[in-house]
This record gives C-alpha cells, structure tokens and sequence, in this order.
DNA sequence: CGTTGTTACTACATATCGTAGTAGATACTA
DNA sequence: TAGTATCTACTACGATATGTAGTAACAACG
C-alpha cells in the first residue's frame, strides 16, 4: 500500500460511512490533490478489493471492506504466516517488544476470549 | 519485499550463518537462477540493510541482521503502529482469529514475561 | 599466463504508485 | 432547453521497486 493509498482509506476509516469520492478529496484537503487523483486512488484501491463500490445515483460510494483494527489484525496475521517453524519463537518476539499498553491490552483480549 | 527478495532470505536463514553468494545460489536451485541474478538481490538486500556483509577473502558473506522470527514480530509491530486508537480493538481482532496453536504460544510467551 | 570465481556496474522489462488531464454521460439550473 | 456542474471511464507519464541477467575487471589458483 502506497503513501496516497494508505492516506485514502484513513480517510474513509474516519469519516466512518460510505463515502463519495468528493467526500473523500475534502477529507484530504490538505494534500491539495486533485479531484481526479483521489478518484483514481479510489478506483484501484476498489479493484484490489479494499474498497466496496456502490452504487449511488449517478455517483459511488467507496467503503472501506474491512475496519482498521481488522486490516491490522490481518497483516499481523499474515507477517506471523510462513514465519514456519519459527512461529513460536516470533511471538515471543512480539511480545518481548511490545508496549506495557499493548501487553495489556494483549493480556485483555486473550481473558476475553476465555 | 519482493517473491525473490524474500525466498533468497528464506535461503540465508535455513543455512543459519553467513553464506556466500554461491551457496545461496546453490540452496535456491529450484528455481534456475543465474548466479548473477541471486548476487544482485544479495546486493539490494544488503544495500536496504536486511542484510549484512562480511569480506571472507575476496569474497563476500551474507547474513540476515534479523532472524526470522525478530522479523516477523518487526512486521507485526509496524502494522500495530499507526493503528492509533484501534490499537486495543486491533489486538482483540488479532487474537479472535487466531489459531488455538497461535493462541497458546502468545500465552506461554506472556506467562514467560511475568 | 590462462582458467575460474567474484564483485561491480549496467541494462531492461514489468508492476506499482503518485499525479492528473480529457472525454463523455448525467443531472441540475436559469 | 441550453449552459453548467458533477461524476465516471480511460489514458498518460514519471518515479521507484523488482525480477532477471550480461559484461567488465580483478584476484587467485595451478
């Protein structure tokens, strides 16, 4: 994922509803783009099954396919993918880096689940 | 990381120490490479910093700066990072949807923290 | 000195991405 | 209804990353 594209579906994630690509190039207001360069953005983004087109009048409205906590949650998945044998070995890792808040919240999500 | 880029340090890290270029040409044999081809990704990667060299005679020795498994749990981070406010949901996410073998192993790894 | 192994440099095709213009269709407006 | 604003579709172009590899030049071995 680009910078741009990357910065376009933040955008979407905050605005938090189907969005029209107007929308979208307001949002980004200070990137100063053009209209038709968020629209591209948009449309390959679509095309990469990011994003969801819908139809609206004459006009889309792009949403994002999954959530922030969700696309994190599924690279993280996929980086620990193919770590093989080594599996064990990088969560141990991941945790021995991370954050006391993130411990924490780590430590909440798995007691949830219990 | 490119296809190439990464099976040529999938390469160096199941030889497990600094090997020359020849020898990771040799271990990607598979694939029907020119030697000169695995030098230039040898050069990249250790260009981009994902590798180190060391001269041994004339010759140069390559070894991954990370093993794997620091490097999953890098990649793992990176994707938390920016997540911002999601972070917690994130980690909840992550966790529901891991394996009962990912699950374990991130238990033991916190249980071995305390 | 010639052969062999190595690095350094160069090259080229393809894909992705940032960036944006133009054409054509549609809708709103005076 | 003709003009204007809006929106999509298509095209374009430069930069960078990547896969792929050849050639030159140097060093070592025999």
């Amino acid at each position: 994922m680009g910078e741009l594209e990357q910065a376009v579906l933040e955008a979407l994630w905050s605005l938090d509803r189907a969005a029209s690509g107007r929308e979208v190039h307001e949002r980004l207001d200070g990137r100063d783009l053009a209209y038709t360069t968020v629209m591209t953005v948009l449309d390959r983004l679509a095309r990469k099954g990011v994003l969801d087109r819908e139809r609206d009048g004459r006009a889309f409205r792009y949403v994002p396919r999954r959530t922030r906590a969700a696309m994190t949650a599924e690279l993280m998945h996929e980086a620990l993918q193919g770590t093989g044998a080594d599996r064990d070995q990088a969560l141990v890792s991941f945790v021995g880096e991370a954050s006391a808040e993130d411990l924490a919240a780590l430590r909440r999500a798995l007691d949830e689940l219990a």
